[in-house]
Parts: structure tokens; sequence; C-alpha cells
DNA sequence: CTGTTAGCGCCTTCAC
DNA sequence: GTGAAGGCGCTAACAG
């Protein structure tokens, strides 16, 4: 390991002369600064980010706080973030939530996003009380040193909602997703707000974890129940692959029996029989938003204590749109 | 910001006897532990990690060197890796090439775990001269301080040529992968070896990007082209998803007039029409054994300097076999 | 058992 | 323009 006092040795000067003319910080003759760049060079010098980190209590780190890259919805959110902060020389560090207090208390990060519902206000408050910068994107949130980049996930349902309604459809269903989840709520909020306006209420209203294994299962328990809903408001679209697979082994029709709409556009919603009409999240505007979020308050910049992202309805075949459209 | 020193104030202590009595070095007597770690909790005290990653030369911190999350491939696998580590106390930073140097030479690291085909073996070598423990995932290797841990590709072509000879096909394309990856270099290695060994040639071989466009694309070329190959082994599935559209566009049935392969088992694969049989590449099982090798790299201990993870075939209706099999 | 001392590698006043 | 000294927060000898 060799460091600035070797360097400083090499080239005939103060480790202090060395620091300054490598970092082109205060006049150091041209003279000097050459010889320092030489031996550093000659030396194959590095300098040591910990010490470095120490000292100006500054990690050019920031976490990402998630449940888990699991699903098809993060992986390119999370890609989005990263290549955000790299754009600003930030590293990210991937953490799950045992690991996060540690990282944040013990300082090893500068800021940090949190998609990650479980986790509770009371630990966020708790670090940003120790002066960490976050952006939360799952939850409102007012307290320093915090801001939201959320979804707009009601506008997403009620512009579902009403393209159902347009199609004369009426009976709606509603498979939802965990409550604990602050999507899954304000994508619920927006289904029923948007009904209720319309002046009707859902035909049936089920709840499940957002996994394809939960929304087949729920189906075959609407569809056991005898309910007949002409259309499956799923609240996303691993729920909905479910639910079509129910509809299929009973024989239903999609979409002339019964219309099935999803949310968030994984990959899979265009490979669906039939293709899945579905909500559109930006995946990468989000994290981008989140992680320029964070940026602005590392750099001391105010920013709005909160951002929304706009979502696109999709318009495929299992809602009855004319084939050919959303790709 | 609380340090040790705050602590060791409040508990009327030297500083050196706070720390022995909070890590329970030394034998500290139970009255001034206790007193200790009294002031610790009123204090709210937490170790800065950076220092003690100073002293102590460890980070507690491996990087995963990766080309990017994008891929359906990945994910679990990234998370696989992560969870092992976990569990190890270590913490997971995910990296790029551009910061991949800067986060080891800088020490942020305690080692690497390496999945990431255009990185030169060159800066590998760089990085573990400097007694950084690493684990490729992605290429043989022979070096101090670096293990490989590679799946079994060649054995999985070789079965799934197998299957498809046994079948009755004898035609066979390969379409297959970008050059510069280890993965797809051996799965083509593995596809050649075992046709010649059954005395036969490949009917075309196209080159593609692993993409499913890119699979679209290929395929196209190859029928306007006028082959007419009675099976198309992909060198993954995204490839194969690319093949099946183009297949289908022109009228050709798939296994009936043409059956089609694929390699990895993304989720994807279940949901084509047909349902695509493949390779099953243990993702979860891959990752932890990487992140074993490294733990026990950085433990010290030695290990076999490369390591191979079996793979399993998986038949569905593209290459004809029975409906029902392959889940 | 506890305190004193000496750094880890770097940066930054402050004199010269 | 350059060097000496101090300190970031923590740990590990070594004394007492």
């Amino acid at each position: 390991m060799v460091s600035l006092k070797d360097v400083a040795r090499k080239a005939k000067v103060a480790v202090s002369t060395a620091s300054l003319a490598l970092n082109n910080k205060s006049r150091v003759s041209p003279a000097t600064r050459r010889r320092v760049a030489e031996a550093a060079r000659a030396l194959d010098y590095y300098p040591h980010s910990i010490a470095r980190s120490l000292k100006n209590r500054r990690t050019q780190t920031v976490g990402f706080l998630m449940g888990g890259f699991g699903g098809p919805v993060y992986a390119e959110m999370v890609q989005s973030v990263h290549d955000t902060l790299a754009k600003h020389g930030l590293d990210m560090i991937v953490c799950f939530a045992p690991a996060f207090g540690r990282l944040t208390h013990g300082r090893m990060l500068d800021g940090a996003v949190v998609l990650d519902a479980p986790t509770p206000n009371r630990l966020l408050e708790q670090v940003a009380a120790r002066d960490m910068p976050m952006v939360v994107m799952d939850r409102e949130f007012r307290c320093p040193n915090l801001r939201s980049v959320l979804l707009d996930n009601q506008g997403g349902s009620r512009a579902m909602v009403a393209h159902l309604l347009a199609r004369g459809l009426r009976d709606l269903a509603y498979v939802g997703g965990p409550k604990d989840s602050y999507d899954s709520r304000r994508r619920r909020d927006g289904f029923f707000a948007a009904l209720s306006e319309a002046g009707l209420e859902p035909t049936a209203e089920v709840v499940t974890d957002f996994t394809e294994q939960g929304g087949r299962d729920a189906v075959r328990g609407l569809l056991a129940g005898g309910a007949r809903p002409r259309a499956l408001f799923c609240a996303n679209d691993e729920t909905a692959v479910g639910a079509l697979q129910a509809l299929a082994e009973s024989g239903l029709a999609v979409p002339d029996d019964v219309a099935v709409t999803g949310f968030d556009d994984i990959e899979l919603a265009r490979y669906t029989t039939p293709r899945l009409t579905t909500v559109r999240v930006p995946r990468v505007a989000w994290g981008a938003a989140a992680a320029e979020a964070l940026v602005e308050s590392l750099a001391g910049r105010t920013t709005p204590a909160r951002r929304t992202i706009g979502v696109e309805l999709v318009l495929r075949e299992s809602s009855g749109a004319p084939a050919g459209e959303g790709r």
C-alpha cells in the first residue's frame, strides 16, 4: 500500500505539498507539481478513499434501500437511480432493511434513496435527524432532510377507470394489492374515487400480494363465489397475469366476457394472451427524478419537498382495445 | 455527531476503555462496562464506520461489478449474491465499470464479484495485484487472489443438442450471442462439439446481441436467405423469443415446422406461444456460490480456484416436448 | 483492569 | 511556494 507519504518522499517534498499538488489546490510551482505527479505515477499511487472520507466527512456514496430486486418492476428503476447518481460522481450501495441502520448511522453514506414500504417512518425520522438527506419513493412524508418523489398512482387508476367506462363496462371488480404499500393504496384510492364519481360501486373487491400466484388464487376465489364482473381492474401487472390464467381455466374469454387491466407495464404485459392493457410506470424517469432530488439535497440546494411522476395508459387487447395499439 | 470521546467523557473513562467496553474486547470491569454502555445509549452513540475502517483496514463491503441490471437474468442472481454476503455481515456495493477502478484502488472494498465481459483481464490482474480478492463469474482466469465460479454452459448445450437429436431433428441452426461473452462462447462450443460428435454440421449460424430484437432480426434474415432448418438453437432465451416472433410472421409453425430452444430459463420462457424449451440456469445457486467463494477468500481460507455450477434441461412445447412438462 | 500514547492516510490551517 | 503540525474517530500496543 503506497501512501501520500511515499509519494512525498520520492518527490522530496512534504506530504502537504504532495497533497496540494495532486489536488490542484493552492498554488504549487509547476516544477514541484510535475515532480509529484511523476512520483505518484511511478509508485502507482492511488488516494485512499476511506482516509479521505474520514477527513472530508463525505463518502461519495449513497444508499438505495429497497425490499429486493426480485420483481420485474425494480431492475430498470434501480439502474436509472444508479446511472443518475454516477453522473454526479456518486456511488450507489444497495441495501436492504437489516443493514440500513448501520450504514446510515455509521455515516457510510452521504444520503439515501428509499423504496421499501415496511421501513417504519420512525426509522426514517431518526436517520433524517442525524442530518442525512433522503428521498423516499413510496410514501408522503414531511420532515426536514426528506423529500418524496412519487408516482401518480391515483391519476393512473382514474384514467384506467375512465377507459373501462368509456368502453361501456359497468360491473368492475377490484383486484388489489397489499395495504402496506403506498402505491397499492393510492391505486385503490384512485379506482374507488373515479368509480364513485361516476355514480357506480365496484362489483367486488379482493386483496392479493401483488404476485402472479396471488392474482390467480384471488380470481379463482372470486369466480368460485359466483361473481361475474365485466372487468377486472388489477392493481399491478403480475396480479393481472394471474387473473388471466384463472379466467382461462374457467373458460371465460378476455376481453369479450371479462376485460382485464393491469398496472406497471412490465415486459410480460406485451406477451400475455391477450396482451395486457395497463398503466405504464416510467421507471427510468422515476428513478432519475429521485436521484436528482437527492443530489440537489446533498448539494445543499433547496428543492420541492415533493414531486409527482406522471403515468400513461397503454391500451392493448385485454380491455378490448383495438389490436395493434400499445405496440 | 457524537463520538467515542464524548461517550468516554460522559462515562468518565478514557477513550480506549470506552472502545474496549463497547467492543467486549479485553476484560473490562462489569461496572465500567455498564457505565459506558449507559453513556453510549444516553448519547445515542453510534460508531463511525469510516473511522473504524481506516483503522481496521476492512470496510466490510464488497463490490459487485456488472454491466447493468437491465436483463431478466441478473436480478435474481444479484439478489442472491447480496443475501449471501449479508449473511456474513458484508455489504454489497453495486458498481459498473467506470467506478470499479476507483472503488478498488481506493480500498473502498474488501473484495469484489465480477460479471462483466467487457472488463479486460488486465484490469482484474491489476486489482488482484493490489491484494484484493475477487471472484469472476464470466471467465476462466488463473491468477492469485482470483477464483472463478462458472456455469456449465457446455454441458447445457450438449444436453440440448442431445434432446433435439433424440427427437429426430437433424438440420439445426445456431442463433448465437456476442463473441465477447464467455457464456456465449461456451454455449457455442458445446453446441458445435455435440453436433460434430454426432457426425453432423449445423445448417446455418447467425450471431446476435442476445436481445429479443436481435433474435428477431437474425431469424428474419435467416429465413429471407432461404434457410429452412428444422430447429433453431438460440443461445439465450431473449433471442429465442425474438426467433419465435420471426417464425410466426413467416407463418412457420413451432414446433411442427421448426423447433426452437433457448438458454437461461427466464420467466418469460413460460409465457411464450408455444412455451420455450430451454436450459435452466440456477441463478440463485450461482450467485450464492460466487459470494461464498469470496467470503472464503476474504477469510484467508484456501478454496478451489474454479468451480462449476450445473444447469438443467427444461422441456416445453417449443421443441415438441409433450405439453405439461416443465411446468 | 484502566489510562496514555501512537498512529491508520489524508487534508488544511498556519507559519516560514 | 513550501513545510510542520494537528486532527478526523477509532483501535491496539504498552504501561501502570
